[in-house]
DNA sequence: ATAGGGTTAG
């Protein structure tokens, strides 16, 4: 408002040239400063000069005074194409692109005006900062009419407006088609496909940029750096170094920091620690990675120490030094030290920044404090969708799903989603087996170009593998361009938990061909493979082939599928010998799974064994005594077995109750044994009777021995038929159309009586019936099961 | 015009 009232500002002297007026301009470095400036100007009769006008105005963007500037600019008279330019750039570079797009389509009415390069590079780069691409593609398609569209202003604009909305092909097709490309095009293209997590991408095309003897900036290697650092391709990142290196810009800050953050992220903390120390005045951003490389190789003191270094030399710590010292990626232990941190940020008022309360909410789900993460959480003022997407995820990670579906459905509201939201959701959704909600999640997915995100792709993989749908899994698979170790993984584990071990171990051969290096993750959901499709052979050779040729030391995890895959195939006394050979101390997943083997094999005495064990270690696991107890009964010692049940009943142990889900045109439906609850129950229990005299008639009778365990004897047949997966396959049966797929999803495991039954089902009614259990997926088809009766 | 660190994810 200083603008209305000038004459009392500025004493009368002698008349100014216009340079020495455009001199003060740009050397005013205040806004009062400035409007003295101005106000000079105005007493000299410059107001309407075009070219004073023009850097007043810029000026006035660069000290951020916009209503001052978009005043000056609309009581201005005639402006040309140049002002406009200006008023274009600066609204945009000061985050509001709506105003810079108006004064665009502004100047489009005006039929001397004629928009040049400059006017589309800045309202393209405008419009990228809008919600919507429309308007984006719209200028593109301008700029083409205007015969701007070889410019390369315009062309880098372009290209990085589509990276911005995710539009990767469009981005490099606009790329492919430009005839000429300088360093600034070359580098916005890596830029954009870093962003867009297309880390192998971007790489190679860095690749065609040095082959093509494009001369590199600092930029460049800047930029690329982070690529082989998310890949952890240190030999690339290395080569990228030394290319660096050759070309003098080795030592540049930007390089030096990205090589820092190379060498942590591939855990050659050493390296980057002695890079760190070749820097004689290390600035707070290079400071930061260092410490978050502490803090992600574990070296948790260095970290701290660090930070007091930092704090020390009187730097001022922003945030994100902070977050880089959050334990995030090695929680486990550090509740204390979290705390201390949370305690830290209190005081000096750094928890009001989103990303440092998004860093501790994490920290404290990853520790299993889901409580105090939710009150973090709430306290928060700030909620960004990064805190959202950190409650959501952690409420899945602690198997909350139901509540993190809620909060996902809160979240929508204020926020739509990220590939980060939706990679957490799909995540839920598999946990659930909630086809449908996943497959309205899949096209949220498409409507937002998100197809080629790695992380999406891969958990919509993940999904549909999980929700029973491996074809479609496999399809997506198939359409990925790029993939990483966890697609394979994924994939891979989808064909174990369906039985295919065959074309999991095939997979996971093309794998190795493509030269993927396999973590312990590919070779437990190889492992796992083979034990649900009963090939020891290949799972023996898989095992030796993790430690001896790959190195990779095998987890609890690895050794409980080993005596599974041993033990299922009968090898009972192997198995014993497997688990005394191993380093550590066998816990009860180990003891577990052998029991659970020697269930099948009817081995009394290694399962008295194993239980021994159990009942030691883990006395409050109600299915260890459930599973003996069954065993005694089909050894027909029955008082042996009730005794079982009477410790259960005595320590007030409860089993979990079996429950199924059903979900029908989008809406689960839930069973529970004996359940007369649902509105269609009269209709059900007609339908489970009906086609019991049916399955009579072939042959079929009720297992009653190993089913139940804690029931009294005159109950069971009774009970049995009344089963939750039974109840809702008959649901299924009623509600669907013939010749659909019925779905259902058991908590526990499937017991014997439902699997025999349920292949009967599938040969009376002629329906594909697929289960998932807690263990694996059972496809019934035609009265057989794509388990062979072998799970 | 492009640029290094940091939060949320498979």
């Amino acid at each position: 408002m200083f603008y209305r009232d000038v004459s009392s500002l500025c004493a009368p002297g002698p008349t100014s040239s216009r340079n020495f007026l455009l001199s003060l301009i740009t050397r005013a470095s205040t806004l009062p400063h400035l409007s003295q400036t101005h106000a000079q100007i105005i007493l000299n009769g410059f107001q309407n000069d075009l070219a004073t006008v023009t850097k007043l105005t810029q000026k006035l963007f660069d000290l951020r005074a916009i209503p001052q500037a978009r005043h000056l600019f609309f009581t201005f008279p005639k402006p040309d194409i140049f002002l406009f330019n200006v008023l274009i750039r600066g609204f945009s570079n000061n985050a509001s692109p709506s105003s810079s797009i108006s004064l665009y389509n502004n100047m489009r009415n005006h039929t001397d005006l004629k928009p040049d390069n400059f006017t589309y590079s800045f309202a393209i780069m405008a419009a990228s900062g809008l919600p919507d691409e429309k308007c984006g593609m719209l200028l593109h398609a301008q700029s083409i009419v205007d015969g701007l569209g070889s410019n390369l202003f315009v062309g880098s604009a372009v290209v990085d407006l589509y990276f911005k909305f995710s539009r990767v092909e469009f981005a490099r097709k606009v790329f492919d088609r430009m005839p000429e490309r300088d360093t600034v095009l070359w580098n916005t293209v890596i830029t954009g496909l870093v962003k867009n997590c297309c880390y192998g991408d971007s790489i190679e095309v860095f690749g065609d940029m040095v082959a093509e003897g494009v001369p590199l900036d600092s930029t460049t290697v800047a930029t690329v750096l982070p690529a082989a650092a998310e890949m952890q391709e240190l030999r690339v990142g290395m080569g990228i170094q030394s290319l660096a290196l050759k070309l003098g810009f080795h030592f540049d800050a930007y390089v030096m920091t990205g090589l820092i953050s190379l060498y942590s992220k591939c855990g050659k903390i050493n390296t980057a620690r002695s890079l760190f120390r070749c820097i004689s005045q290390p600035d707070l951003i290079a400071y930061n990675a260092m410490i978050s490389g502490f803090t992600c190789n574990s070296e948790t003191e260095s970290s701290v120490r660090l930070f007091r270094e930092v704090l020390a030399s009187c730097k001022r710590v922003v945030s994100s030094t902070i977050v880089g010292l959050i334990p995030v990626s090695s929680p486990y232990g550090h509740l204390y030290l979290t705390c201390c941190i949370q305690g830290f940020c209190v005081k000096s008022g750094i928890i009001s920044y989103p990303s440092v309360s998004t860093a501790l909410t994490t920290v404290y789900n990853r520790l299993n404090e889901v409580e105090l993460a939710r009150q973090l959480f709430d306290e928060s003022p700030e909620k960004t969708l990064a805190a959202w997407n950190a409650m959501i995820s952690g409420y899945t990670h602690n198997g909350l799903t139901d509540l993190a579906i809620s909060l996902f459905q809160e979240m929508m509201t204020e926020f739509t989603p990220n590939p980060v939201t939706i990679t957490t959701i799909l995540s839920a959704c598999a946990q659930l087996g909630a086809l449908s909600f996943g497959k309205w999640i899949h096209h949220l997915v498409k409507s937002k170009n998100l197809e080629l995100n790695i992380y999406v792709s891969t958990a919509l993989i993940d999904m549909y593998a999980k929700c029973g749908n491996i074809l479609e899994a496999r399809q997506l698979f198939d359409s990925m361009s790029e993939k990483n170790v966890v697609t394979w993984n994924a994939m891979i584990s989808g064909y174990g938990l369906h039985g295919y071990g065959h074309e999991a171990l095939k997979l996971f051969n093309e794998m190795l061909h493509f030269g993927f290096h396999p973590t312990g993750v590919t070779f437990l959901s190889v492992l796992y493979a083979c034990s649900h499709a009963g090939l020891v052979r290949e799972g023996d050779e898989t095992f030796h082939a993790m430690v001896n040729k790959y190195g990779i030391e095998p987890l609890t995890e690895h050794y409980a599928c080993m005596v599974d895959i041993l033990g299922r195939a009968g090898q009972l006394e192997r198995a014993l010998e497997f688990i005394s050979t191993m380093p550590v101390k066998p816990g009860p997943a180990v003891w577990g799974t052998l029991l659970g083997a020697c269930m099948i094999h009817k081995n009394m005495n290694i399962a008295r064994m194993a239980s021994e064990k159990l009942f030691e270690m883990d006395p409050e696991s109600v299915g260890y005594y459930v599973l003996l107890s069954n065993m005694y009964s089909v050894d027909r010692n029955f008082p042996k077995a009730a005794s079982i049940r009477e410790v259960v009943k005595k320590r007030k142990l409860a089993k979990t109750p079996g429950c199924t889900l059903i979900e029908v045109n989008g809406t689960p439906h839930v069973f529970v044994s004996g359940d007369r609850s649902h509105s269609h129950a009269t209709a059900i229990y007609a339908m489970l009777e009906k086609l019991t005299g049916k399955m009579r008639e072939l042959g079929y009778y009720s297992e009653t021995v190993t089913a139940l365990h804690d029931v009294e004897e005159e109950e069971k047949e009774l009970m049995v038929n009344v089963h939750s997966e039974k109840l809702a396959i008959a649901f299924g049966l009623i509600v669907t159309e013939p010749n659909t797929e019925i779905r259902i999803i058991k908590n526990l495991r499937v017991c014997l009586d439902c699997h025999t039954a349920t292949k009967f089902i599938s040969k009376i009614t002629e329906r594909v019936i697929i289960v998932r259990d807690a263990n694996r997926f059972h496809h019934f088809k035609d009265g057989v099961c794509s388990c062979g009766d072998y799970w």
